[in-house]
DNA sequence: ACAAAAGTGTTTACCATACACCCATGC
DNA sequence: GCATGGGTGTATGGTAAACACTTTTGT
């Protein structure tokens, strides 16, 4: 530390390190990438991935590269976006320590491996996390609930939902990703008057695939718009 | 520091800061509340106030503190909420510095104070900035940027419009805010109707105030509800 | 032919817009 | 009375929800 330090004893450096929520679809379950810890403090406890922000590298770099050294994850094809930084001084029992949440959200994963810090890594389904199956560590519970606020929200009023979906997708998979996430089912025919009266959301590819059964399915890809209007907002489903 | 440093030469501790983006809608404009800067780097530059973070605070009473010190607010009174991390390594000349940006909103305020490190502290006419008038130092141009966009997109589908205003407020007080903040005029009627159909946006009190001219009107406090449904969206404006 | 999923059409009810109009106050 | 802003009423057009119906494939 250099002498510019602020004459303070009130001040002090910090350790900074990146966490990241890396969410994925898998079938009718939102899956959530944890990690069994191979280090102390909370050894063996799930935990989200991350680990320190070196020296030359931005927070948007330190993310990219504990996705790939931790859950093996080539973060190019992914979305990722800052959650937020979260620096209670007791939320990590060595010292102050301030950590940047990020979140990834990406199509169908393959099982990672484990990384360097990690024993192993895993996805594990969002839907039975609240049942207190398994206690994160740190304060990873609180930034795991504000990820998924996060992405629930997104999805209304961005076109995030085509992150979890392998380019070219067909609209039903688009479906059911935004099915999965809120809980909810969709109206077929509507969800697709929706998605491609708002323009640039998906950019028809003139593709087709067949399903297991049933009638080939239009391929679409990501369009260029980002924000959606109006939001595709979750009325009262099915339910009037 | 403490022996459980990472022992890596890729890894080091940073100094962390809290910047504070605040802003308050007086008469017809959006300002934001600016700094002179006292200490180098910078020395004699405008820039968004903020300061260290202390040993023994979380980063919001941090900015808490920094409201009140630098420019003497008591945050109790606003809505303050975190923005997000910027930690690219060269955005401070003396090192690594990563600094969390809050965002604060509040009802007209007194001109504040200048501050310990600041020379003196002024609101600015956010409209009047984008003209190169005077650049703001490290990277506070950036997050000041994402900070009105943060603000205008929250005005549509969360009530935080009410920070804006003094308790209790009228609707024409309101409606000022979203006018002031979208660069936009609202149909009276129409908004009045928006707000008061939305469950929780605004509770009556009952009283009523007399304007300078014109019938009295009805007073209102924030309600409970902070996330509107369905949001309050900028439409064609009066323009179709 | 049948099942299954994609995709189209149509009805209906609701709601936002635009704007006309009335109300309450100070001067 | 008149000006000014607060507040109410209402016709109209657009659109989302619900659902019936058609199309295209595999078996």
């Amino acid at each position: 530390m250099e002498d510019w330090l602020k004459a303070s004893t009130e001040v002090e450096a910090s350790w900074v390190t990146v966490d990241l929520a890396i969410f994925t679809v898998r079938g009718d379950q939102l899956m959530v990438l944890l990690i069994e810890r191979g280090l102390e403090p909370f050894l063996g406890q799930p935990a989200l991935p991350g680990g320190y922000v070196q020296k030359r590298e931005t927070l948007h770099e330190g993310a990219l590269r504990e996705l790939k050294e931790e859950a093996g994850i080539d973060g190019r094809q992914l979305h990722l976006e800052q959650l937020g930084a979260y620096g209670d001084p007791l939320r990590d029992p060595r010292g102050r320590v301030v950590t940047i949440a990020y979140l990834a959200l990406g199509p169908d994963l393959p099982t990672p491996v484990g990384g360097t810090d990690a024993r192993r890594a895993y996805w594990a389904p969002v839907s039975q996390l609240g049942s207190g199956a398994a206690q994160l560590a740190f304060d990873h519970p609180a930034i795991l609930t504000d990820a998924l606020e996060e992405v629930r929200r997104k999805l209304e009023y961005t076109a995030v939902a085509t992150a979890f979906c392998r380019d070219p997708f067909t609209l039903s998979e688009l479906r059911t990703v935004y099915e999965v996430i809120w809980g909810q089912q969709l109206d077929p025919s509507n969800f697709r008057r929706k998605v491609l009266n708002t323009s640039g959301f998906v950019r028809p590819t003139g593709e087709q695939r067949l399903p297991p059964t049933g009638r080939p399915a239009a391929l679409y890809r990501r369009g260029n718009a980002w924000l959606l209007s109006p939001p595709l907002l979750r009325g009262t489903g099915h339910t009037t």
